[in-house]
DNA sequence: TTGGAAATACGCAATAATGCGTATTCTTCA
DNA sequence: TGAAGAATACGCATTATTGCGTATTTCCAA
């Protein structure tokens, strides 16, 4: 799915949140760059924005993570709560892991940093509106790490043992406890040849019943 | 940090595995449109390319998530196990859950759906080599989701079906592929009396054979 | 183009599982 | 203490699954 192509209501509705002036400035200046996009409230602060919020029809806000008094995560948070439509980016000069976690826990659909050009910011607007997530590369591969690091598998070997395509289709079916005259008909194929698949797989999976097969298979990740 | 603006050694090595050839073809297309870019090995499943990854020097691979034989999943997690310094960029119609998941976990740098354009895709290669990660939108936000829900969900839509602790004891049994026969064995009893249990959880769970009965039961974290 | 793997298909035979009825014993709780 | 539920147990009948042998067709790669 292409995001960035689906039809958005127009025009898109930007609010900023940004307490260095001159970085506000440069992301004005990047957003009036965009014909589709209006922007409609500026904030120093997550107080400004949340007090006049609810005066305009706010779309997307671009929200700096650092601002004094109430900063972007703890705005993010009640923006999320009281108006869960409006998505919210997060613009920041750091990538570090405390804020990415703590953002995409408030609600944020998006981490940019800030030195994104025009052309980037513009294409997670449309990504954001459009159902997406946007995330800069470094952020994606910190967020992946997040994921990574909380579950920590032992890297076991996975095997595939030799099974076919076909072999996997009829693993998908067993798993969904189906019969073999229903997987036959569900396939096209005949009784017989479910039945022959299905020897075939226990034998490379070396097990005797479906319960043994699919666990296997699951196991190992084939399903 | 703009990733793709590092520098980077040239020409880049790419490596394409999947097994479709018109997906295949539409592919290398794309990549051809890259100067940068060289492509050194072709492969239509995960043996093939583990078999000749060794005689290039892959930067980085294009990996189909599906493919008969050795499917994306495995074969990026011995990629990784054995020369980790390569790149691995997960290709996919699908974009549910789990492969996401299961791809993260085994070492991917980055999750595409196949329709990417040329120039998106060419960008989450160089965000890629360049130290990133590169996700589609549609991608992102479901690993955002991951991210936020650890996988738990509430007790509260889960039902007990009113199966006793006996009965959970029987599944957990049929859960490791036993037989009825192993069943009454080990817990001692006749194998009427494992019929009749059996008998009585499918009624409660609505079900009518042993797969069934596994799968509600762990998706009811009953077992 | 050709050999091998994969997918298709069926028969025979044995074992496993399922559905229903019935019955006894044991525990527990009102 | 008495009733209800739980656990035990078996018989009969039917359907499903599994194991092994064999065979044809289809598709792909050497």
């Amino acid at each position: 799915m292409k995001f960035a192509e689906s039809k958005l209501r127009m025009p898109i509705n930007i609010a900023i949140a940004e307490d260095n002036s001159f970085a506000l400035k440069a992301c004005i200046d990047k957003v009036n760059l965009f014909p589709e996009c209006r922007i409609v409230l500026k904030a120093f602060n997550g107080e400004e924005l949340l007090e006049n919020i609810a005066k305009h029809s706010v779309d997307l806000i671009l929200m700096d993570i650092q601002m004094p008094g109430m900063g972007g995560i703890i705005c993010t948070q009640k923006i999320k709560q009281n108006y869960p439509q409006i998505k919210v980016l997060m613009l920041t000069t750091f990538d570090d892991d405390e804020n990415i976690f703590h953002a995409i826990m408030a609600g944020a659909s998006g981490y940019l940093l800030k030195e994104e050009p025009a052309d980037a910011l513009r294409e997670s607007i449309m990504d954001t509106l459009s159902g997406g997530a946007a995330m800069s590369a470094g952020i994606a591969l910190k967020v992946l790490n997040l994921l990574r690091n909380p579950a920590l598998k032992p890297a076991e070997i996975l095997e595939n043992f030799g099974l076919t395509k076909r072999e996997l289709e009829l693993l998908e079916h067993l798993k969904n406890g189906l019969s073999y005259e229903n997987i036959a008909s569900n396939l096209f194929i005949s009784y017989g040849t479910v039945r022959k698949h299905i020897e075939n797989i226990y034998r490379k999976l070396q097990v005797n019943n479906k319960v043994e097969a699919i666990r296997k298979a699951g196991d190992n990740r084939l399903i």
